[in-house]
DNA sequence: GTCTATATTATGATAGAC
DNA sequence: GTCTATCATAATATAGAC
């Protein structure tokens, strides 16, 4: 994260107006890291930018300065969050290419616990979002939601005539599978209070992946539409 | 709601000063009806006692008069809620007296699910006190939590026992049925935006049900550990 | 781009009349 | 118990020097 030493110093191109350039990229991330865990941790309303600002070891105006105002941050962040998340999906399934759509839906949903195990923030921020309509919830819907879901419904409906798959509609059983993955880490305080064991150790989470997909996968009962039932195990 | 014509009119104990108490108690149940949906829409920074006492058509003051401060308004909201759960919960466990524990079990969670969609403030309340450690979510866990887990797992081990129920963890798999029940209703605008339609709708609310039930009962792979491995259809 | 200083508003809470 | 009036604080946002 911290890049104090650039290659332009070699340049030598007036390092007067080029290193303040990148002082100023810095902070601007600083400033968004720091905005992410406050927002994730105190919502919306409970955080505030001076919070933001001290926690990314800046002045207060710098968060007006570089995202407009608290509404311009939280856009940001938003899109920031749920941009990292399609990165490494896209990413993952580029490297899937040519592999069974069984297998690529188990290793993609697998994934999915997995970053947000990693990235708590992610489905906080998610579920603040989309509690009420509003023009940001609109937008996040059409650069990101939708284009998740249209790919993974399209991985659930072959897995479905696979038979490996439990029936039902593809987007409503995303739901289902979203909430049933990530409830223990949106309610992590309670998880630690009544099981003892927080939700985020390597051995929970194991075990929660594997509870996940056992849910949600079938071992193939061979249904008689499709060709090719393959069969794992 | 509305009792303007008590019948202490009749008695004439001085009714300057018996309705007057009457009132009160109603003010303190408009106000806490109020900050139950100002809270579950905005979190509980972004509430404001003063929104909460316009929606209740009170004066501010008297929000703090009847509840002493924001966090006991908070503490009072949480209360009532987990409160009017776990008694229509109690209610129906004791209606069901003598009912084997696969069908106690199945009746229950359908409940659990209808109640979900009937309240969505209830778990928008939970997760967010949920989230982070706290005494309320000490004394929230200890006295409405921790005793809904303990009766519903007993259940799903005997579900289990009888082959009739996902195997795992019981705590662990009532986070899952937790989040799986519930994501539609916390993300009730989004859902909206995906699908098009309300997951409040009836005819998507039996679908809901059907399909969460389906995920976690399974039609008795007659374990060979348990007695009576008796199944349902 | 970054700082200090400040305007403006909203909020939680209370005092005091009725 | 309920109202009006007000205090104290904290927050968003901006102005202006450097």
């Amino acid at each position: 994260m911290i890049k104090s030493e650039p290659a332009e110093a070699l340049e030598y191109t007036s390092p007067a107006t080029r290193r303040p350039q990148a002082r100023a990229r810095e902070t601007g991330e600083k400033i968004l890291a720091a905005a992410l865990k406050e927002f994730a941790e105190h919502g919306f309303a409970g955080a505030s930018t001076r919070a933001v600002a001290a926690a990314a070891g800046v002045q207060h105006p710098l968060v007006n300065y570089h995202f407009k105002s608290k509404e311009g941050l939280w856009r940001a962040v938003l899109e920031a969050t749920a941009g990292q998340f399609m990165d490494q999906f896209q990413s993952r399934l580029a490297g899937l290419r040519g592999v069974d759509d069984v297998t690529k839906l188990r290793l993609v949903q697998e994934d999915f616990i997995r970053f947000s195990a990693e990235n708590p923030h992610f489905h906080l921020l998610m579920s603040q979002a989309g509690q009420h309509p509003s023009k940001q919830l609109n937008a996040l819907v059409n650069e990101f939601v939708r284009p998740y879901f249209t790919t993974i419904s399209a991985l659930i409906r072959a897995a479905q005539r696979a038979g490996s798959y439990v029936e039902g509609d593809p987007e409503h059983l995303q739901y289902l599978f979203i909430g049933a993955t990530t409830r223990i880490f949106t309610l992590a305080a309670e998880v630690k209070l009544i099981t003892g064991a927080s939700p985020f150790s390597a051995a929970m989470l194991d075990r929660h992946v594997a509870a996940c997909l056992g849910l949600f996968f079938r071992t193939s009962t061979a249904k008689p539409t499709g060709a090719n039932s393959r069969r794992k195990t």
